[in-house]
DNA sequence: TCTCACGCTATTGTATACATTACATCGCCG
DNA sequence: CGGCGATGTAATGTATACAATAGCGTGAGA
């Protein structure tokens, strides 16, 4: 995408995802056009495009406002994202490239280390592990898939999730990569969507335990 | 959405799905916006929206196309379909009020009605079938999923393939629609999954009977 | 005092002018 | 004669001005 329009979609991206816009924010054209310096223009287009990845919601109206999520909204979205992931990662499974091996086993590497670090590497892991499901879904070779996962993954609550991984989860998570890869390994489609299921469930119930047992509410329902 | 971006996205989706913009046709945004009497705003709108919902593709340069699929890029679509649809049934069997069975009921008695005539009515099956799913998407009662469906059904290959539906074809879509209102009466949410993934895979086989087997290129693929 | 209506203000929708970038054609050089 | 580069043309990107509309506060009347 072009400069200004690009500049601004990353601009409300990164603020919604990093909560410096809550969830029920509304978000006004003028003043997000003026916080980036561009024109409402780009901004237009970057809330037409976030809005279709969901990050935003429109009143009946014409408003804009960052897109809260009910507790059934967040099951549900990771119950769609096991499902797409495991069906990318048993297409990934037969059009996996040794290249593209490598650079999941690379990526595993790097969340290893992280992990075993005196003081866990939370951001390092963050990153390694993003960067490992973006080779999967980019071995399934589906743009379609690809852009129902970006709708679905990246969520602020997926992202606040790691933050309270401790070693023993990000252990566990290099462990199942670990075991994913080897399912690529063996081009066994079956077991990389198991194996991917049970993945994005332990995720699930991650996410459950840090913030709905605590009798909080979720992190994405605060005014 | 507004009088002229809405006139807009409905002009341009509707030349793409009647096929008057073939597959890979170029859309200018100027010539566009003189055909359906509007300015470039409101169009560039449209085809954001419309690449979102991969009704269109943008080169690397930022020129719009009406978007080509590939023989793989149907087969997925079929694939993404017939889970994403079985989920939502799953779900639908939770949620589904009396007053939608009635309205399933209604519609499926259209289609009925349309594999009766003398002439098997084509447009009232179709309209009658689209009216049927959306109610069962709407049942399950997520808009994501509803939005992620909306990319995977109503793809012209989609379209096209009802024009080929004998009668028989329609009585089966007939019976099948039925057995899922009695997985939605009895509550069954593996029941409805199973028909719905049965469904959707029949409509795919007969999508590939009607185009592929023929030995013709892909209605979609011609220039 | 409560309600409805009117008008003001804030916000989004649309059009248009201008800037920027890509494509194609033509010409030059190897 | 072929490939490569420059230039003109045509497309898209951006900014801004203006139009339409929603939200809100205030005031008058019952």
């Amino acid at each position: 995408m072009s400069k200004a329009s690009e500049a601004a979609y990353r601009y409300v991206r990164g603020e919604i995802l990093s909560g410096s816009l809550s969830p029920g924010a509304p978000l006004r054209e003028e003043a997000l056009a003026a916080a980036c310096g561009v024109s409402r223009t780009p901004i237009r287009e970057a809330l037409r495009r976030l809005e279709a990845e969901r990050f935003v919601q429109r009143s009946g109206t014409q408003r804009s406002f960052v897109a809260t999520l009910s507790a059934d909204d967040i099951a549900e979205g990771f119950a769609l994202r096991a499902m797409l992931e495991s069906h990318a990662a048993g297409r990934a499974a037969d059009r996996v490239t040794t290249c593209q091996i490598d650079t999941l086993v690379a990526h595993n590497h790097g969340i290893g280390v992280a992990a075993a670090e005196a003081t866990v590497d939370i951001p390092a892991f963050v990153d390694h592990n993003r960067a490992f499901h973006a080779v999967v879904v980019e071995a399934a070779g589906s743009e379609r898939l690809g852009a129902m996962l970006a709708t679905v993954v990246e969520q602020p609550v997926v992202l606040r999730t790691a933050l309270h991984y401790d070693r023993e989860a990000i252990e566990r998570s290099h462990a199942e990569h670990d075991e994913l890869i080897q399912a690529f390994q063996r081009r066994d489609g079956e077991w990389a969507k198991a194996v991917m299921t049970g993945h994005i469930r332990r995720a699930f119930h991650a996410y459950a335990d840090a913030f709905q047992s605590s009798g909080l509410t979720t992190p994405t329902e605060q005014p």
